[in-house]
DNA sequence: TCTGGGGTCCTAGGACCC
DNA sequence: TCTGGGGTCCTAGGACCC
């Protein structure tokens, strides 16, 4: 916690429905409702018109049209909102070099580097007015809720307090008593599950959870969690406003208005979605290890599914056939209501130096092997993922391999629900599967 | 026909290594 | 035949955020 004031959060209200209100003025001072338009749609932004009615976000969309059936439904313009969401960063970057955005519609901003005369709540005030001013001048009348505390945590508290259009600074020496009274939720990571918990121990408020010991919290939620609400139940909070992070994982999912049962249909679809995360990696210049499948089936069980390379890959071709095969250990009779895939353990370079200069060339595909150049510990002769070829069956790829047995698929493209077999690691005929112009020999 | 999509972080158990 | 501990990686699931 600071000696001043001198963290900002801003917060833009209702943001994609207030960007669809600018842009188009029949829907000025009408509800407005932007998400998911289908059966399983669910409610993004509620302009504030539409909240009156009790639309929320991240209610079904059925029960918004239910409580307020002449709001407009829209779809959502990204591009707009990204767009909008770029010339309010760009604001807040001319005013400091500290700026982290939190999603579209928020940011911290550091104030210490902002270059006022002093950090003082009436100086920060003006300051915050007049930036809220740039805000909705940048981008054609969208509105800011804005706070100022002595920390991240206090400062977002404090732009949720006079919602829409409005700035609350909480000057220093005052977060506990602004705190204490209300309900725990309101400290970021006290979610429903959370709050259920402490209810049950009797604790309700920022001051029940400030009276309980450290080792009780720790007990009641694990160590991370435990230690990280009883510093902020005392407004402890010592977070630096970062300005980048790196993408830990890309991912594409999908919720279909009818539950899939066509298996050969959930390949397509995940082999669809490894081709819009790769393409994704590939436009940032990044490659993961590890492939994950997501499945939630008819009752909403949510399933994943990893397996892990031993070197990075950007291939639409590598992660489809892994995603396929993560699919197949996984009982889906009932019917699937989401699928996904996704990539993680990223590495910010592309490919072997050998071989990105082939993938370059080929921009994508055909480059049929994953050359396994594996480094730390573990040393796997059979790598998921990799092609094989066995002397009598063919063309195939390691599906999983351990305990000295390696299970192969033999999926080609002409006949993509192959066969899986398993043989002993050291079985003569069962070779790696190197492109002739490669040239190379993995193993 | 309740319950999106894109993320982050944490936990816990087992494998494996020293 | 019995007995350890620490550290890291991997997988699966869950809570949470906007």
């Amino acid at each position: 916690m600071r000696a001043h004031a001198s963290v900002l959060h801003l917060d833009l209200d209702a943001f994609f429905a207030a960007v669809e209100q600018r842009d188009k003025p029949s829907l000025r001072g009408k509800p407005v409702v932007v998400g998911g338009v289908g059966g399983r749609g669910v409610v993004a932004t509620a302009s504030y018109e539409a909240r009156r009615f009790g639309v929320r976000s991240a209610m079904s969309t059925r029960e918004a049209r239910s409580r307020c059936p002449h709001a407009a439904f829209l779809s959502g313009r990204f591009h707009a909102y990204r767009e909008s969401s770029r010339l309010v960063m760009g604001v807040l970057r001319s005013v400091s070099p500290l700026v982290e955005p939190l999603s579209l519609d928020e940011a911290f901003v550091d104030l210490e580097h902002a270059g006022l005369p002093d950090l003082e709540v009436p100086t920060v005030t003006g300051f915050a007015e007049q930036l809220r001013a740039r805000v909705a001048e940048a981008t054609g009348g969208l509105t800011a809720s804005v706070g100022v505390g002595t920390s991240k945590f206090i400062a977002k508290v404090a732009s949720d307090l006079d919602k829409p259009d409005g700035l609350v600074v909480v000057p220093p020496g005052t977060e506990v008593e602004l705190l204490r009274p209300r309900h725990v939720s309101v400290i970021p990571g006290v979610g429903p599950a959370t709050a259920e918990r402490l209810r049950r121990t009797g604790i309700h408020t920022v001051a029940d959870l400030e009276s309980v010991s450290l080792e009780e919290l720790v007990r009641l939620l694990g160590r991370a969690h435990g230690t990280g609400l009883f510093a902020l139940a005392r407004a402890e909070d010592d977070r630096p406003v970062v300005p980048e992070r790196e993408a830990k994982s890309v991912s594409v999912e999908g919720t279909h208005d009818t539950d899939l049962t066509d298996r050969r249909l959930m390949e397509a679809l995940l082999t669809r979605q490894a081709g819009e995360v790769a393409a994704r990696l590939r436009k940032h210049g990044l490659s993961g290890r590890t492939v994950t499948i997501k499945v939630r089936l008819h009752d909403f069980t949510t399933l994943s599914r990893s397996t892990t390379l031993a070197s990075p890959t950007d291939r639409t071709t590598t992660i489809a056939r892994l995603a396929r095969g993560l699919l197949t250990d996984l009982d889906t009779s009932g019917g699937v209501r989401l699928l996904g895939v996704g990539v993680s353990g990223l590495a910010d370079w592309i490919q072997d130096d050998l071989f990105s200069e082939l993938a370059e060339e080929e921009d994508e595909e055909e480059t049929p092997v994953e050359v396994e150049v594996t480094t730390g510990r573990r040393r796997p002769t059979w790598a998921p993922g990799m092609d094989v070829e066995h002397a009598d069956l063919g063309r195939g790829w390691v599906w999983g391999s351990g305990r000295g047995v390696v299970t192969v698929r033999f999926e080609t493209a002409d006949s993509p629900a192959g066969p899986v077999r398993s043989f002993a690691e050291g079985d003569p005929a069962l070779s790696a599967w190197v492109p002739a112009e490669a040239g190379e020999d993995p193993a």
